[in-house]
RNA sequence: CGCGGGGUGGAGCAGCCUGGUAGCUCGUCGGGCUCAUAACCCGAAGGUCGUUGGUUCAAAUCCAACCCCCGCAA
């Protein structure tokens, strides 16, 4: 099939990759986010999509607005078979999906209708779950809401991070892609509507995202420093200043102080969560390098009774 | 030139505003104590205070430029 793909960051790659090695399918052009400013320094920088995609020598599109007229007579110029669209990060303006005629078929990282929107894998591990998958659907004018056409799952390792998994996901999901598009051209999808009552969303994170709340127990603060690693994190204020944290849940015996109380204990740096500690492994303060946890508690000179938040 | 914080013995920090012989916690080495210990006691080593230049009788400290690291913003 003549394809046009779509998609951005480094979890798209792999299914790139998969398509320009099979000979059945010829990929006539990448549409990807424009250069965006990357780094400390500001520079402008192209996505890891743009990367692969000039060094196989296809021609790269990148329209500041999907739903600009420049992309639709992009689209209507190629006339593309099928288009596949994976973490591209803009929403497809309605009139873009009749063009081709096996439609705009997607991979998704998450069991669907779990977990609809930007950020699945974070959410997915942010929120406990010990297992996920992906799915490929057809795209609708929803977010997220299409048909869906094959799935797969995933288990979600218990001290597995989001980049970690993003990882294994993007190198499940590239085979799952080229099985959609061979059985989507030989007729033998059945696609299945999604059971709206049963969905969630997974917004785009926001830094606020990873302010911890010490009011949960210490097992579902580890799965949001997991789940919003490496951006934003799971941070709090300790005297004043913004600081990361990184740990897991620890069990000791000791004297409740209230959530959020710092303390040494048997060698050890804790926090007091809601339920449960955190055995903090390392922190970093703002302006200053991540260092370990035992390197803080030297340097800080924690008081009685100090806590975070 | 987007805004801001930081570079001090091996690690983490204080000192800088109000220049005047470098301090704290930990680690390392030696010794002691103990049934024992990442515990405790005694002692020791280890620093061109990011780099370069300037001001000064005197600079970690004040001024300038540069290098490196990090937070915010995208």
């Amino acid at each position: 099939m003549r394809i046009v793909f779509c998609g951005t960051p480094e979890f798209a790659v792999p299914a790139l990759r998969h398509l320009l090695s099979q000979p059945e399918h010829r990929i006539e052009a990448v549409v990807t986010q424009p250069d965006r400013p990357r780094g400390r320094g500001g520079n402008l920088a192209p996505s890891p999509v743009k990367q692969v995609a000039l060094e196989a020598g296809l021609p790269v599109f990148q329209p500041q607005k999907s739903r600009s007229d420049e992309a639709y007579q992009f689209f209507q110029r190629v006339a593309p078979d099928v288009v596949v669209i994976v973490a591209y990060g803009q929403i497809i303006p309605a009139r873009l999906l009749a063009i081709p005629r096996f439609g705009w078929i997607n991979l998704h990282a998450s069991l669907l209708p779990k977990y609809r929107g930007a950020a699945p894998i974070n959410w997915a591990i942010a929120s406990g779950e010990t297992r996920t998958g992906l799915t490929t659907m057809r795209i609708d004018a929803g977010l997220d809401t299409g048909d869906m056409l094959l799935q797969v799952e995933l288990p979600i390792g218990s001290d597995e991070t989001a980049p970690e998994l993003a990882v294994r996901m993007a190198e499940t999901g590239a085979p799952l892609v080229a099985e959609t598009l061979r059985k989507l051209e030989h007729g033998e999808l059945s696609p299945k509507p999604q059971d709206h009552a049963q969905a969630s969303l997974a917004p785009i994170l926001k830094k606020e995202d990873g302010r911890i709340d010490w009011l949960l127990s210490a097992e579902q603060i580890y799965a949001r420093i997991r789940g919003f690693a490496p951006w934003p994190g799971a941070f709090t204020t300790f005297r004043g200043q913004l600081c990361h944290l990184w740990g897991r849940p620890g069990t000791i015996e000791r004297t409740p102080e209230g959530p959020g109380t710092v303390m040494e204990h048997d060698q050890r740096l804790v926090v007091q969560c809601g339920r449960n500690f955190l055995e903090l492994e390392s922190v970093q303060l703002e302006g200053r390098k991540r260092i370990a946890a035992r390197d803080f508690a030297n340097g800080a000179r924690l008081l009685q009774n100090e806590r975070f938040g």
